[in-house]
DNA sequence: TACCTTTTTCTACTTTTTAGAGCAAAGGCG
DNA sequence: CGCCTTTGCTCTAAAAAGTAGAAAAAGGTA
């Protein structure tokens, strides 16, 4: 099962499409959390994820219109869509199964 | 934000209710996530939301018709409600707004 | 070449997860 | 009482994940 933090860059990365590379998914994840995330907060756990097959990534393009080091994409894998549906299932099968009395706590909190 | 074993631990306590012990906990777990957990697996992160105040924790009954050592029974805390109650809507921000290719690509995944 | 900008790599540190040995508490019984 | 059975818990050590930021890399440009 993969941690929360890694279904958050997963699902990072499938939002930004074309455009899933370091920063900007760091910015989409503060965006998102609205937490802080240090450069190694991110490259860390994608470097995992590629690691481990559920992201593939890709030098960036010889001579784009930009400045600096060229940028690394990223694009979520078949074993990475297939572990995002089974934290789905899990959801469902935890947050969907609550009493109705803690629904409503829920609700008010 | 809590991490996913924190989640998936209050979230059984929901379920359980009155029946909310370490190993009725641990067997909720089993049940819902399909793999297997130690002893320590549960206790400790219980501990740990318990001293932060997300869970609540009281002795067993006297005399109960059990035999052993008694139970201890945990339920959920208004700060531990707050905390799911995050966890949900960080959950809507970031499945919710999938782009509808990536949504088709998971349901066959 | 030296420097500027942007992005990534590296690495040290803290927290969480994982695993299980062994202790604690209670009742039954010789 | 002392021991056994049953059930539940504490504790600790090791591995994995999360956090933070310095330093390196890759181009472009003066």
């Amino acid at each position: 099962m993969i941690s929360r933090t890694e279904e958050l860059l997963l699902l990072a990365i499938c939002r930004l499409q074309e455009e899933a590379f370091g920063n900007t998914i760091r910015q989409e994840m503060e965006a998102v959390t609205g937490k802080r995330y240090s450069v190694g907060g991110i490259y860390v756990p994608l470097d995992r994820l590629v690691k481990r097959g559920l992201l593939t990534t890709e030098e960036g393009q010889p001579t784009p219109e930009r400045l600096g080091r060229p940028r690394r994409r990223y694009q979520i894998s078949a074993a990475g869509l297939r572990a995002l549906r089974e934290v789905q299932e899990l959801h469902e099968r935890t947050w969907g199964r609550l009493p109705e009395l803690v629904a409503q706590q829920l609700r008010m909190a």
